[in-house]
DNA sequence: TCTGGGGTCCTAGGACCC
DNA sequence: TCTGGGGTCCTAGGACCC
């Protein structure tokens, strides 16, 4: 019998943080997201008071000044390598694993439970000795079920672990939610409350026709995997299905000029990042939107597929123009834009062709590229570059936490 | 006044083709 | 007067996830 764990940190942003500072435990902490925008991780004391998930800050600014929280602008660089280190230990545990986002990871057991218990505790004790990153660990018969039983073990105070069996399968779903239930989102419980399937047992025992009608082929696969039969696999993606640069602007944009600045910054982080994995990109596209809460809402898309699929910044940003231009409308205050490189390939040698325009933007971009991995990030860049952090970029990060294990002037420095 | 960023998958309608 | 059916690709947008 195969059985699937999931190992996820708790309150994992603000978990890397206490790393680092240890005056920040028992305190409570939170995380923000760019632009003062929204908070992103939440320590238990501030779950306590109530202030929820992506809660914008200026809605809670009261409460936070009132009890002391401490704040911090999201410093992904940290985190992304805590994840790292992270993930390193847990593979030193178990043979079958998947990385599912910066703070989980799927794992197999395939012992006995009680085996199973005390490998989870073994791997949980090891996490929080060896990088000081608690985590949570919950086991079941499917994903969806060990996504459930993480859930749980997170209120267990005492272990973090909890084993979702069988037995106990009929009891734990009738006591949750189906909205909680990973796959079900607003609309989807929305339309499951409307028949009456409001916990997790009723739609286990929905009518699997029914459902296939209602929700589609997914929902099929969500009954099957609460049902304990395991129809989701594990992935091990070697490189991403697309790559997103995006922002939203403190201050609204109008000006198309200004607009195109920010889309071509993104189009140069972008292929800086598909050019690290070895991608090529067979499509562009383009987005810019007034954002949700407007009082005129106005967004658009554009994209744009390409003959040979290239790598080079140039090539992307004069298409990106094009788009740009496609889809503005003059008089609307623009509150964020971006862009997405997908159909992305192994870089093959028909791209570097021996036409002339490719061939210099190759000289360019290999040139760029070099100069920057010898002399660091951002040593030569595009004059978009300078025009985005000059007239749209303001953020000063003033409550970032440092670098402390990816950059050498940010190192921890312990004193005799 | 002030609401993140980066992903995946699915669907629907139109164009086009046989 | 009567005007098919099915497949694929493209584009745009929605739902969901962390």
């Amino acid at each position: 019998m195969k059985w699937y764990g999931l190992i996820d940190c708790d309150n994992f942003y603000v978990s890397c943080e206490r790393v680092f500072d240890p005056s920040l435990e028992n305190v409570p902490v939170v995380v923000f997201s760019n632009n003062d925008g929204c908070i992103i991780a939440r320590s238990n004391e501030v779950k306590a008071l109530g202030i929820p998930m992506g809660a914008p800050l200026f809605k809670y600014k009261d409460i936070i000044d009132r009890k002391g929280i401490k704040l911090f602008s999201a410093n992904f660089s940290l985190y992304g390598d805590m994840s790292k280190r992270v993930m390193e230990t847990i593979s030193m545990f178990v043979k079958d694993m998947e990385v599912y986002s910066i703070d989980e990871a799927f794992v197999n057991f395939r012992e006995m439970s009680t085996e199973m218990y005390n490998m989870a505790l073994k791997i949980r004790v090891a996490l929080k000795k060896w990088l000081g990153i608690p985590v949570s660990i919950g086991i079941g018969r499917s994903k969806t079920l060990a996504k459930i039983a993480t859930h749980i073990a997170k209120t267990r105070t005492g272990s973090h672990v909890f084993l979702l069996l069988e037995d106990n399968e009929p009891l734990v779903l009738k006591d949750y939610p189906v909205g909680e239930v990973w796959g079900v989102g607003k609309q989807t419980k929305k339309l499951l409350s409307r028949f009456g399937i409001r916990n997790t047992l009723d739609l286990r025992e929905a009518n699997i026709r029914f459902i296939r009608s209602l929700l589609g082929i997914n929902g099929v696969k969500l009954v099957r995997e609460v049902n304990g039969e395991a129809v989701i696999g594990f992935e091990h993606r070697k490189f991403p299905k697309s790559i997103t640069r995006s922002r939203s602007f403190k201050q609204p944009i109008e000006d198309i000029n200004l607009l195109e600045a920010a889309i071509k910054r993104y189009v140069e982080m972008a292929t800086e990042e598909l050019r690290r994995y070895n991608l090529c990109a067979g499509r562009l596209a383009v987005y810019i939107s007034t954002g949700e809460y407007a009082e005129r809402k106005y967004s658009r898309s554009a994209e744009r597929k390409f003959e040979v699929a290239n790598a080079y910044t140039e090539e992307f940003m004069k298409i990106s123009s094009l788009l740009l231009k496609r889809i503005f409308k003059g008089g609307y205050r623009y509150k964020k834009a971006g862009i997405i490189l997908s159909d992305l390939s192994p870089c093959t040698n028909k791209v570097f062709s021996d036409l002339y325009e490719n061939r210099i933007n190759r000289i360019l971009t290999e040139a760029v590229d070099k100069i920057n991995s010898k002399w660091g990030k951002g040593t030569v860049s595009s004059v978009f570059s300078s025009i985005y952090k000059g007239r749209i970029e303001d953020e000063e990060r003033r409550r970032a936490s440092f670098h402390y294990t990816t950059s050498w002037k940010e190192l921890v420095v312990v004193k005799a």
